[in-house]
RNA sequence: AGAGAGGUGGCCGAGCGGUUGAAGGCGCACGCCUGGAACGCGUGUGUAGGGCAACCUACCGAGGGUUCGAAUCCCUUCCUCUCUGCCA
């Protein structure tokens, strides 16, 4: 959530800073209102209700002095009902706001290039050359039939499309690539969680998929809880509505988790292969952190997740998002892409966001800031996507005979 | 899943229809005391919103109801604990 008071004080900024998200001024203009009307009916509530407080007391007064009561009960029932009419035009503007509030967007930061989509993306650097193969190298669906590492098939019959089956040498690689994510990550200072693979509304509403992005979530009708898109949304929430010390700060977290992701709108693309499934397993990196230090916590981040891809020999590019791409809770967003030989391009294999205080006010995650309280900012990214690790590796250390080579820091795991 | 008990401030723990945002204790902060410290004494110490100063409003798991007035009574719901059942 974007800070509403902000928006009202700074409105010519903030409209300009909103709109290279693509939200359009009438929208903001109504958000304005919405906010202003809010203001003004919970005042009004407030002073008929402080009224009515001072009438109660003086009730029991009277009736512990044993005075006449009748006079000042027919007061007291007449403002009952203005209260109960101001009450609930407070609740209806509050409805009202919440229900355009939480749909807005994330500012960008300023530093971020101003553009209107994934094409327009900045490279920031290559790190590591992608090797010169003197054959044509295979796509992984291509690889896995001669290793038979992935069964898709099957899993579309155990599920449906979109789901697949990794075994053998395959398997024990995923395996193997979450436990090297982890204990590198854990070397950085993040410590290590297991968390439920399914929230409560409450929660993902916290790090802004819903109410926007409830189409992309598989839901348990029943229970009313979600499958996670990402363990972003454990990790950061593990501090809903709390209030941590600074001392505690930066909480450092990581996880391996499947993810969940309907991919509604992506319907025919990457339809071959497992880049883009409704389940993949991904290591994930939170942090919790003072605003001051945010910056300093994401360069760690990205470092991280690029040494990660190095150490497992895969070229790669750090590319910065522009506005048009930044996601909906991002203010900066760094991607990491590895390259994919098959594909002959470079594919997203890590997203790294600082959401700045915007996630922590929609989760209420504060630290006591001397006196006061105040927003932590929040910052999360993949170390890494395994799936897509798993396509990387298959498609760059591949041989002409469709073998792979196994990276060497990965020899201990597997 | 069935039966019972319970959910109060950072923690423990009173309150069971009125001036209680909430006694008391612990913890914490500041001050006094001390050469310094402990002890002792004093003061302060929840969150959110509005005016942004005095002050006002809301919050005693959540939501609704009764009442002039509810932490206190009623209903619904969630969670925790104990016993039984079931299960990895």
């Amino acid at each position: 959530m974007i800070d509403l008071k902000y928006l009202q004080n700074n409105f010519e900024e903030s409209s300009l800073k909103l709109q290279k998200k693509r939200v359009n001024l009438s929208t903001l203009e109504t958000l304005k209102t919405l906010f202003l009307a809010l203001k003004e009916a919970n005042s009004s509530f407030e002073t008929a209700k402080a009224e009515q407080n001072t009438l109660s007391k003086t009730f029991g007064e009277y009736k512990k002095e044993g005075k006449e009561t009748t006079e000042l009960k027919t007061k007291v029932d007449s403002n009952k009902e203005t209260i109960a009419l101001l009450q609930e035009r407070a609740r209806e503007a509050e409805i009202a706001l919440e229900s355009v509030a939480l749909s807005i967007p994330n500012f960008p930061d300023d530093d971020v290039f101003v553009g209107e989509d994934e094409t327009q993306n900045v490279e920031l650097r290559k790190v590591l050359e992608p090797k010169v193969f003197d054959f044509a190298p295979k796509e992984h669906w291509e690889l896995s039939e001669i290793s038979g590492w992935i069964d898709f098939e099957r899993g579309v019959k155990l599920a449906k499309s979109r789901f697949s089956i990794l075994k053998g040498a395959g398997s024990r690689l995923e395996r193997a690539l979450v436990n090297f994510f982890l204990d590198t990550n854990t070397k950085k200072g993040f410590e290590e969680y297991s968390v439920p693979f399914v929230n409560n509304g409450a929660m993902l509403q916290g790090t802004g998929q819903l109410p926007k992005f409830a189409d992309d979530l598989f839901k348990i009708e029943e229970e009313n809880l979600y499958l996670i898109p990402t363990a972003e949304v454990p990790l950061t929430n593990i501090y809903h509505d709390e209030i941590l010390l600074e001392k505690d700060l930066p909480q450092l977290m990581t996880a391996y988790t499947p993810c969940f992701r309907k991919e509604a709108g992506s319907a025919g693309r990457d339809t071959r292969g497992i880049i883009r499934q409704h389940q993949f397993s991904k290591v994930e990196m939170v942090a919790i952190a003072h605003p001051q230090k945010s910056d300093e916590v994401f360069e760690m981040m990205v470092q991280n997740a690029s040494d990660i891809l190095t150490a497992l020999e895969l070229p790669h590019r750090v590319v910065a998002l522009c506005t048009g791409d930044l996601g909906f809770s991002a203010a900066k967003t760094i991607d990491l892409e590895v390259w994919l030989p098959g594909q002959n391009q470079y594919r997203e294999i890590s997203s790294i966001s600082n959401t700045r205080d915007f996630q922590a006010r929609r989760a209420k995650i504060r630290f006591k800031d001397g006196k006061k309280n105040s927003f932590v900012h929040t910052l999360n990214g993949s170390s890494l996507a395994v799936g897509r690790t798993i396509v990387a590796i298959m498609e760059n250390h591949q041989n002409e005979d469709g073998s792979i080579n196994i990276p060497a820091v990965l020899k201990p795991y597997m």
